[in-house]
RNA sequence: GCGGGCGUGGUGGAAUGGUAGACACGUUGGUCUUAGAAGCCAAUGCCAAAAGCGUGAAGGUUCAAGUCCUUUCGCCCGCACCA
């Protein structure tokens, strides 16, 4: 036998006919969700990070399967979404048809990797049977006051002619196509995701999730603690600003607006009209990414307001500037140049008052802007304080006044949904003159996304240019009313599909409460570290918002997360097609089978790194084929032999026991590369033993216990052998190899000698020998090297060394 | 600027504080062959070398440090006017 995709295809089609993998629902066996994030469907054949994430996970995926747990490991389809759009206004082609098409290519391909997803459990987000309960969950959020609209500035994308959520804006650029993102004002729907930024991140250290990945989505959320301070305008108005520095109050200069602010008219006074104007919008015009870059002037103008301090009854005057951001705090901040870095260079330009209120813990006084925790000056009762006395001594005492009190804030806003694109799930509200905007009923649902579209973009949504599909009735009062013309983020399709697979053929509702909290949350997840900010914080979101409607009883979707590494080219490089780096899958799997590229992919790389491709590895990986089947072979074609057990039996015992043993322990730390290494030594151990007098009985068990454990890398291929062996279909449903205990314990040990800790030699003596024996052998081994030199010290490290402390 | 991570042979990468470099790739030599390829055997951190030196650099803790601590350099990532 030589091993190739023919081999592939027989198995693969017997899997099929025996529906080996099909997902028992009623299994008393414990269950495991393993998930690896689904895929956007493409035209293009598999990639090398295709097969890396699905094809190694399914590796993982069998080893949990043979250790006795009932897996429930589906694959689906991330199918809406801006490229097949963009193909569609190149080609005219209809995006479901290019979608469809790459679904049903997609799903070929990754029956071809043999893994062991049961696709009767797939789904497909562009699906109406599955959109429908997308814009039901909308629904659902509308009623409970999470999905709301409003007119804010918005980060709009020229070239995709759409909004963006914070999250998909990189350094100012939109994060698909690299284009400056520019703020405008528009009346957007939103997911009130910060009405959970608390729980959001106070869960996060439960999760077995990286820590980096963590501390990414902490930061995100980006809780900080101080107080609200509210100061009193001239002209009768309040406005409250955050600060975490209440302690520096008293070195107040100047109050600062956000140019965005809606009460900045109100503030500016006729003389200065003109001005505050100009620059407010000015300030709209820029650019995102030009109003970030910190090498850029502070600006600001007065408004001609004042504001009262609320500790001394001071005025001070009230500026817009641009270096406040309207979304974040209240957009209203307090200005203490002495200690704030940026009100410091503000006050240095426009000439306004610098006074130091904080000297540093010693009572020195530092060069200005001083921006630590110190020591109160200049601050009435409350000078000699220190920062953290100060702060809520001060907060105190203008609570009583209901002029100040403590407070959280974050950096998380609210999650921007509405997209003006064609492809994807329509918003399903309706807009009456009467009754404002109404959620499509649940018995009305799907809106259907209607086909004859023209989707060109420009700055429209391209549904609002088909009436059939604009114009409805209201739901409430039966009034003429129009559709909302947006889509849906994609990001709100994947947010619950995890949910949806257990149930995928529920069409009373999204998905039963009990049988998802039998399968869920997700034991293993596995996909790119790119979406910590988005999909697998909307995902916990979401989670969260139909638990408290009681949808279902969990509080995280996905306990346990893996990112898996990148698999660049070969010279280094991120592959794309423009590098001419790419590596197609396909050849080497024609050439050597599936088996042999999965197992190099797991072989070559820390799983969680990746790194850079090499052709060679696939090329030994295949020799390793070759030799295990050569193995296989020659030991079936033996003559009975001996039926001893003797200690080159028991030598190669102990290494099938220990390879057992770190293997199990390997593949729960997702080391695949490793696993394989053990593989390998295992696979010299057993060549080894074949060289001398062979017991074929034993042989024939230790290696049947090697196609046992080479099954889950290389699941055709063990198949195969397993069958060669005369063992019963499927390899699939037998156990994962157990640790004979008794195997890993030998009659001798391996003694390492050191002098000062280096190494200087080692011996092998019998499990029995005492201490002081073994000491002095160490000593006699080395007598040479000791002649000229005093033993000061000894330590014996049980069954491990003997450490000389010499002089 | 703040936060996190990583620096180990020619390469990918291994090492519960206890033999650094497992397992491979590559390279070299041998064997087989008319020849080549493949296979098999051997060698392979540095140094000609028993000794000595070696995990970015410098200190420290320890009988013993790639691993723990301090400082420092370099690279990568995240956040970035967040008040």
């Amino acid at each position: 036998m030589v091993y190739s995709s023919e081999i592939d295809k027989k198995w693969q089609k017997k899997w099929a006919e025996t529906e080996l993998y099909k997902f028992d629902e009623n299994s008393d066996k414990k269950k495991l969700y393993c998930l690896e994030m689904f895929s956007y469907p493409s035209s293009a054949n598999l990639h090398c990070g295709h097969w890396y994430n699905y094809g190694v996970v399914d590796s993982w995926a069998r080893f949990k399967r043979m250790q006795g747990y009932n897996v429930f490991h589906p694959m689906g389809f991330d199918a809406f979404g801006l490229p097949a759009e963009n193909y569609a206004i190149k080609t005219g082609t209809p995006p479901k048809e290019t979608t469809l098409k790459s679904i049903a290519k997609m799903t070929e391909q990754l029956k071809c990797m043999g893994a062991t997803f049961d696709w009767n459990y797939t789904l497909n987000t562009c699906d109406e049977d599955y959109y429908k309960w997308t814009q039901w969950i909308f629904t659902k959020l509308f009623e409970r006051g999470l999905a709301y609209q409003k007119e804010a500035p918005v980060n709009w994308c020229p070239s995709c002619q759409t909004v963006l959520a914070n999250e998909q804006v990189k350094d100012g650029c939109c994060e698909r196509c690299k284009t400056p993102v520019v703020q405008k004002k528009m009346k957007q729907w939103f997911f009130k995701i910060t009405d959970y930024a608390d729980e959001l991140l106070k869960d996060i250290d439960g999760l077995d999730w990286p820590e980096k990945t963590k501390k990414i989505q902490k930061n995100w959320i980006g809780k900080s603690h101080g107080s609200l301070i509210t100061f009193d305008i001239d002209n009768g108005m309040k406005l409250e600003a955050f600060t975490t520095r209440a302690d520096t109050l008293y070195g107040l200069s100047y109050v600062v607006i956000a140019p965005e602010h809606p009460a900045v008219p109100e503030l500016t006074k006729p003389e200065q009209k003109q001005a505050v104007e100009k620059y407010v919008s000015d300030a709209a015009k820029l650019k995102e990414i030009d109003r970030m870059s910190d090498s850029r002037e502070r600006t600001g103008v007065f408004t001609g307001s004042y504001a009262t301090n609320p500790v001394d009854g001071r005025k001070v005057p009230v500026w817009v500037a641009d270096y406040v951001i309207a979304t974040y705090g209240t957009g209203f901040v307090m200005a203490v140049p002495a200690h704030d870095e940026r009100d410091y260079d503000f006050a240095t330009k426009y000439n306004l008052p610098i006074t130091r209120v904080i000297v540093d813990k010693d009572g020195k006084e530092q060069p200005l802007p001083f921006c630590e925790h110190g020591k109160l000056i200049n601050s009435a009762e409350f000078s000699g304080m220190t920062t953290e006395e100060a702060i809520p001594a001060i907060v105190n005492k203008l609570e009583k006044e209901g002029k100040g009190k403590l407070t959280t804030m974050f950096r998380l806003r609210d999650w921007l949904i509405s997209r003006q694109r064609y492809w994807g799930a329509p918003i399903p509200v309706i807009h009456c003159p009467h009754c404002g905007a109404v959620a499509v009923p649940e018995s009305d649902l799907p809106v259907r996304l209607p086909e004859n579209v023209e989707f060109r973009p420009d700055g429209e949504s391209p549904l609002k240019r088909c009436p059939e599909f604009m114009h409805t009735k209201c739901p409430k009062c039966g009034a003429d009313a129009m559709r909302d013309p947006d889509t849906m983020d994609t990001f709100v399709d994947s947010s619950w599909y995890f949910l949806r697979y257990p149930d995928n053929k529920n069409d009373k509702e999204a998905f039963n409460k009990d049988k998802i909290n039998k399968m869920l949350p997700v034991d293993k997840y596995v996909g790119g570290q790119e979406h910590a900010t988005m999909h697998l914080l909307y995902a916990r979101f979401f989670t969260k918002a139909l638990r408290d409607m009681g949808y279902l009883d969990f509080d995280e979707p996905f306990l346990s997360l893996v990112h898996q590494g990148m698999i660049l080219g070969p010279d280094g490089q991120k592959m794309s097609k423009s590098k001419g780096n790419t590596i197609n899958p396909d050849d080497s799997i024609s050439k050597y089978g599936s088996d042999v590229f999965r197992m190099f992919l797991e072989f070559a790389f820390a799983y969680t790194d990746g790194g850079p491709w090499n052709e060679n590895g696939v090329e030994s990986m295949a020799r390793f084929v070759k030799r295990v089947e050569a193995l296989v072979e020659k030991t079936l074609a033996l003559p009975d032999g001996s039926t001893e057990i003797g200690t080159t039996e028991k030598k190669l015992d102990f290494v099938r026991n220990t390879t057992i043993q770190s293997m199990t322990r390997d593949m729960d730390l997702f080391q695949f590369n490793t696993s394989l290494a053990r593989m390998m030594e295992y696979l010299n151990a057993l060549n080894d033993y074949m060289t001398g007098n062979i017991n074929k009985a034993f042989l024939l068990d230790c290696v049947k216990t090697y196609v046992l454990l080479l099954s889950p890398f290389a699941p055709h291929l063990s198949e195969e052998l397993w069958e060669k062996l005369g063992q019963p279909y499927s390899i699939f449903n037998q156990e994962w190899p157990k640790v004979n205990e008794a195997a890993l314990v030998q009659d001798t040990m391996k003694i390492v000698i050191q002098t000062n800790g280096k190494l200087r030699g080692t011996f092998e003596v019998a499990k029995s020998t005492d201490k002081d024996t073994l000491i002095q052998m160490a000593k006699d081994q080395i007598k040479d090297f000791l002649a000229d030199k005093e033993v000061i010290k000894e330590i014996y490290v049980p069954n491990k060394l003997v450490n000389l402390v010499i002089k």
